[in-house]
DNA sequence: CGCCCACTTGAAGCAGCTCAATTGAAGTGG
DNA sequence: CCACTTCAATTGAGCTGCTTCAAGTGGGCG
């Protein structure tokens, strides 16, 4: 085992750090452990101090925020090549949610200081860790926009058709399996919507054969359908 | 009339420019030029193309996107000293929605293609950006939370508060006026709800003696209780 | 085998939306 | 200065999408 030069091979694979010269690279392998996390497993809780910055390798992750009246919101979800904690880690301020594998994850770990310095000292990353929480940003609006305008059913269809790009994998059937556990909470987490109004839907939607859904998973057979639901082009004229 | 050196000096004030060396500032100023926006004037429409970067010296204006069904939902608000535009440019996209002054706005403009260049040959700058960025996240992922975990009275609440310390100004009987014109259309645009539900909550709260509100104007008598309320604490044992 | 836990299903209630009719106040023009 | 227009705001009534509470089902795992 060579834990250095292995976290070195994989940083260098990270579209993130493509280009960056070699010894900033090394500096970073020096301080980076390789992670590995089952589902359910936190990566760090809300309200813990922030330090550690965590880059997907592979895997599904998502941050989750408790509110005060108990509820949970998904804020957000990972996958491969996403950075997890980094704003955190440059404000200085607790994490403001929990970070938890939804599926088996590989992360790479290391202090946010470090990240930090070497961003100083080159541009091109500094302009990639730009462009990604840009992307971000671009996200959060979206959602906001979601829950501002939309119905429930159309939120569970467009959450439905993001994991299915993210997660999606074919079977042999040609129907697309979601390859995480995903329960009728975790969706309504993600939705801003209660459990029993997911199980509702998803039954009404396996009924019409668009989907097929299980304990803690999801089949999708009719992909383009649920576009539609997103879309609110279902069972509209046209 | 001098404009070029007065964007300079209007620029060497604006924090996000602080200590920033003089020759960076200076290549800045030659492409700037300021700008006045007057109520309800738009600064760049959704779908156009995104070049220019702004900067508010004063004033305050709002991000709308407008959704495919015809509603609009207010994204973000700005005063002194925040930036419109940053990320956009950065993708190199359409801008995802209009922005425009809801107050009386001085604003400085210039292509985001130079903010570009400057930041990539100043560290400081970089990083104040990213600071920035990072702040707008984090409100971006409160009214996610807000939108999904609560009602609409605790949501106006909570969006009179936070134009409370924004537009805030104190009238000699003690109450905060918010000094912008703001209907009951704008506050539900902020809060993805109805103009009538607005309405009749801002009755509600006048009768309870919280508020005085008339057209486009809200004035704030009792901000303690509309805290209470925001934070669901308002009519609860305790 | 039996418990656990995700899920389903029902029924009731309500928060908030929609549609619609007025009101009232601030401009505008004669 | 008054009539007219305009547009924000109010108010009512009905409805519905969603939540809440509650009871029951079934598959998987110890």
């Amino acid at each position: 085992m060579e834990p250095i030069s292995d976290s070195r091979r994989l940083l260098a694979q990270i579209p993130l750090f493509q280009g960056i010269p070699g010894p900033l690279l090394d500096r970073l392998a020096q301080a980076t452990r390789r992670r590995r996390f089952g589902p359910g497993t936190p990566l760090f809780r809300q309200g813990d101090e922030a330090q550690t910055v965590f880059v997907v390798i592979s895997g599904y992750l998502r941050l989750v925020q408790h509110t005060a009246e108990g509820k949970d919101v998904t804020m957000a979800t990972f996958g491969a090549g996403d950075v997890i904690g980094l704003l955190v880690v440059l404000s200085e301020e607790a994490y403001p949610g929990t970070a938890e594998a939804l599926a088996e994850s590989d992360v790479l770990a290391f202090p946010g200081q470090i990240l930090w310095d070497v961003m100083s000292e080159n541009g091109l990353l500094a302009v990639r860790v730009l462009r990604m929480i840009a992307g971000r940003l671009h996200e959060a609006h979206a959602r906001i926009r979601e829950l501002s305008a939309e119905r429930v059913q159309q939120r569970i269809a467009r959450s439905l058709v993001r994991l299915l790009r993210q997660v999606g994998v074919k079977q042999p059937d040609g129907a697309i399996r979601l390859d995480i556990r995903l329960s009728r909470q975790d969706l309504a987490q993600l939705n801003g919507t209660t459990l029993e109004t997911v199980s509702r839907t998803l039954t009404a939607w396996e009924q019409r054969g668009i989907i097929e859904s299980g304990r803690e998973q999801v089949v999708v057979r009719d992909p383009h359908t649920l576009v539609l639901i997103a879309e609110d082009l279902d069972t509209l004229p046209g």
